[in-house]
DNA sequence: GTGGTCTAGACCACC
DNA sequence: GTGGTCTAGACCACG
C-alpha cells in the first residue's frame, strides 16, 4: 500500500512519488504492471487529482512510468533501474537530514538512538 | 562553526536557528556569550542579512537568545534548557526524514549505511 | 525574447521550455543570467502563472534551470549541456513529424519545399 | 505498408488516418479498393479495434472511405482528390513542428540535418 | 473508464 | 517582489 502523511513538510506531491518509487524498489511493483489510477489514488489518499497526476507526470518524465492514453500507466521496462537512482536521490535526502540534524545539535548516539526507535513503530 | 547549505530543501534562517542552538546544546556558546553579530554571519554564510536577522529575532522571541540594552544580543541565562527543548524539534524532524526515506525505499540497512557514512565525513 | 502560439496542438507548458532551452541554447541566456519571472512570463505571454511555474519547475528538475527562495531563477551552471541534450529531444520530435509527414503522403521533395517556406517567414 | 508509433504524441487514430491517406495519395490504393479490415489492421498494428474503427469512421465521413451496402467499405471514387486536401493538412502539421523545432533551439541547419537523416532511414 | 492540460484563486515561505 | 504547493473545476482526447 502507500500511505501520506498531509502534515509532513515534505510535499505531497514527493511523498507520492517517494512511495510509487519504493513499491517499485521493493519489487511489490515490476515492470508492466498497473500503477494505480490517478483518480483511484487521489481518492483513497484524500488528495486532490491534481496533485497525484503532477507526482505521475514526473515520474513518467523520469522514466520510471509509462502512461498511456486511455490505457492507464503502467510500470516502465527500466522501472527499476531508474527508482534504483532515485533512490540515490532519497539517499542524498537523507544524509542531508541527518547533517541537519548533526548541526541542530544531535549527537551520533541521539541519531542512533532516533534511527532505532523509529525502527521500532514502523519495522 | 556553523556551516549552511543554501540548496537544501530547509530553509536558510532554521539551519541558522538550528546551528545557533546546536552551539548553544554542544556548549561552544555560554550563558552571557555575545551572540554572533549579524551582519558578520550574513558575510561568512554568503546569506542575505534579512534572513540571519530574521533567526536571530525568533530565538529572542523564543528566549534563546536575550537582547540586552547596551550589551546587544547575548545568549539567554536559560538558552542551554531552550535549546534543549529545541532539540525536541531538531529530532521530531529527523525521524519525519526516516520514515520518508522508508517509504522511498530504503531499506533499515539502507539508513544504517547512510548514518555511518555520514559520521565518517562529519563526526 | 520568447514566443507561443496558444492555438498549437503542442501544449503551452512544452512551448515554453522548448523556448527557454532555445533561449539558452542559441546563446542568448548564459549560466548566472536571471531567467525571466515566472509571473512576468505569464503576464508577457497571457498565460496563467501555474502554466508558467510548470515548465520551470520542470526544467529546475532537469538541471537547466536553478530555483532559489525569494531570489527568483537562474540559468543553471550546467544549463548549456543540459539545453544541449534536450536539444537531442527537439530534435528527436521532429524526426518523428518528418516521418508522420512521410506517412500521411508527403514526398520528400514536399517535405523539403515546407522547410524552404517555413524559413522564408521565419529565417 | 502501414505503420504506426504507439508512443508518439500524435494520437494513434490521427496517425491511421494519416497513413490511410498517404496510400491513397502515394496510388497504392486506388477508388474503388477494398479498405483494409478493421479487425486485421488493428492485429498487424496491435492497436484496440475502436481506435481503427474510430479512423475508418471518420475517413468516411470525410468521404475519403465510401460504405457500400453489401461490399463493405472501400475506397471512395473522389478519394485521391479528398486525399490531396488532406496533404494540406499534414503540411501545416509539419511546419507547425518546423517552427517548434525553431524554437527549441534547433538551428536551420540542424533541421535540414534532419531530414537528410531521416530520410535515409525512410527512404 | 483513462491520462493531460489549463485556468483560477488561495496560501505559504523566503528575501 | 520571488518561487512553491495545493485545491477546485472545466475541458479534451483516447479506448
Amino acid at each position: 500500500m502507500l500511505r501520506i502523511d498531509p502534515r509532513s513538510a515534505v510535499p505531497i506531491n514527493e511523498q507520492i512519488k517517494g512511495g510509487l518509487r519504493g513499491l517499485i524498489a521493493r519489487g511489490a511493483l515490476k515492470p508492466g504492471d498497473p500503477a494505480p489510477s490517478i483518480r483511484g489514488l487521489a481518492e483513497t489518499l484524500k488528495v486532490n487529482p491534481n496533485t497525484v497526476a503532477r507526482a505521475v507526470r514526473e515520474l513518467v518524465l523520469e522514466g520510471v512510468l509509462d502512461a498511456r492514453r486511455g490505457e492507464g500507466t503502467v510500470v516502465a521496462d527500466s522501472a527499476p533501474r531508474m527508482a534504483h537512482s532515485g533512490l540515490d536521490e532519497v539517499r542524498g535526502r537523507l544524509r542531508e537530514s541527518l547533517r541537519q540534524a548533526r548541526r541542530g545539535g544531535l549527537s551520533w548516539s541521539d541519531v542512533e538512538a532516533a534511527v532505532r526507535e523509529t525502527r521500532k513503530e514502523e519495522p
